[in-house]
DNA sequence: CTTCTATAGTAACCAATGGTAACTAGATAT
DNA sequence: ATATCTAGTTACCATTGGTTACTATAGAAG
């Protein structure tokens, strides 16, 4: 059975919600780089919570796409790696990535033109 | 300057974000197939509200991915059609898409996993 | 002439998610 | 004793997402 994205049952459409997240996709291409601590990724990561950072670490974790390594330091640390799943994952990102770099002025210039179209509408 | 989203003001980052909504990806990929009316694309995706739909739609057109055209029939038809930057968008999603289709098992593998895992660390 | 259909939305309201700030716990340093 | 580091959790509030009902217009059906 081919998969339909259009269908509301569809498992792949949690897939692309889960990439629709916020934070996890920058999880992601981070740990592709290296393995990190939590606090490191939270630093590294601008504007995200420590509650934020926590809950997604988790659903990733549940996803196969890292994992997650507490060592018996004092105090405590916890290393997040990336798995040989995530990696692919990533890899799937790249394309977007490179196109929201490439295609920024010209989606920031519609908007532009967009907004002083509906401004003049308005008058 | 080059462009990091990890930094929280980049505006890079603002596109992430919009694909990251749920819907504006399926209507991208939609779209990409062929020009589509209001209640077409409400009947084809399945789950969407009108009210989703209608927002979305503009925010897409907003950003220059679509465009929006009334055509003055009765009662008044309005087509949707992907625009040349939708394209290269949408383009940079398939990879995910192919993802997302050929790893699923995987990750639904991975999710029972975890949770058996959770489930017999609680007992 | 009233009701039903279709079109493409908007408005009011409620539920779920996202984000903020404070707190926990254990050990070490000042 | 107090502050610091680690990795979180908890309570709370704001923003977003979703559901349902409604608008306007015109033609067809009864």
């Amino acid at each position: 059975m081919k998969p339909n994205v259009y269908a509301a049952e569809c498992p792949t459409r949690q897939i692309l919600d889960r990439v629709g997240d916020k934070w996890a996709v920058l999880i992601l291409l981070l740990l592709r780089e290296e393995a990190m601590r939590f606090n490191q990724l939270r630093r590294t990561i601008e504007g995200i919570s420590q509650k934020m950072l926590s809950q997604v670490l988790k659903s990733l974790e549940r996803d196969g796409l890292l994992k997650r390594r507490a060592i018996a330091t004092v105090p405590v640390t916890v290393e997040y790696s990336i798995t040989q799943l995530g990696v692919t994952l990533a890899a799937a990102v790249d394309p977007l990535r490179d196109w929201a770099e490439e295609n920024l002025k010209d989606v920031l210039a519609a908007q532009r033109r967009y907004d002083a179209q509906q401004k003049e509408e308005a008058a």
